[in-house]
DNA sequence: CATGTCAATGCGATTT
DNA sequence: AAATCGCATTGACATG
């Protein structure tokens, strides 16, 4: 069950022109736009919540805590809320939204990043694809090898998928025996791949939200 | 006025 | 049971 804010909570509202903060907030904030005011201030608050404005100093505040740590023990959290003439709760929920704006700038990043990476797929596979073609168009004779499987002759280079473990297997024609020699290139994961795929795109993700 | 930002709310899940 | 979290959402306000 939530407390009414409009009657409890300790609100500040920007106004142009005020300021309300001394404790953290006395040296003259006069180049920023924002002013900020105590809504407790403000004769009958009613029930439509007002919005509240932290003020630079606040929130630059705010920050240099969040940068130490992303999380709040109540003993940080009260003193913070003190320190800066905020409730506890405000601190709390500053910082909860602190972390999912972290959050989304990250997968916003990752999103941007895989964004890359597909480009950068689609044009090995178009440049691979190309290669193939010209493979196939200077091979002379087709040399035939015999399936281990079914003893049918197969054309040589026969790229295939395997479905069980996701692994592309060369059918090259060998002498003697017929042999299938299995490369490994495991599809998928971004995570396995980046270490592999030297054509990935740099990554300039910051886990420093 | 459409859109973006951000403090605040509500709720379910988890922890202590 | 209370505290705290993440997450989705709301609503006030700013801005182009």
């Amino acid at each position: 069950m939530e407390v009414c804010p409009a009657s409890s909570l300790e609100l500040t509202i920007s106004v142009p022109g005020f300021s309300s903060s001394p404790s953290l907030l006395s040296s003259g904030e006069g180049s920023g736009l924002m002013r900020d005011l105590d809504i407790n201030q403000v004769p009958n608050g009613g029930p439509s919540r007002k919005k509240l404005r932290l003020t630079k100093e606040q929130s630059r505040f705010l920050e240099k805590s969040f940068k130490q740590n992303h999380t709040l023990n109540p003993k940080e959290k009260e003193a913070l809320a003190i320190q800066l003439r905020l409730k506890p709760r405000q601190v709390e929920v500053w910082f909860q939204n602190r972390r999912a704006r972290g959050k989304l700038k990250h997968t916003e990043m990752e999103c941007q990043y895989l964004k890359r990476w597909y480009g950068s797929l689609t044009e090995q596979s178009r440049r691979l694809q190309k290669e193939l073609e010209e493979l196939r168009a200077m091979k002379v004779g087709p040399p035939t090898m015999i399936s281990p499987h079914s003893r049918v002759p197969l054309p040589a280079s026969t790229l295939t998928m395997c479905p069980r473990c996701e692994r592309v297997t060369t059918t090259i024609p060998d002498k003697g025996p017929s042999k299938t020699t299995t490369t490994t290139t495991p599809a998928t994961n971004p995570a396995t791949l980046s270490a592999k795929v030297p054509i990935l795109p740099s990554r300039h993700t910051s886990t420093t939200y």
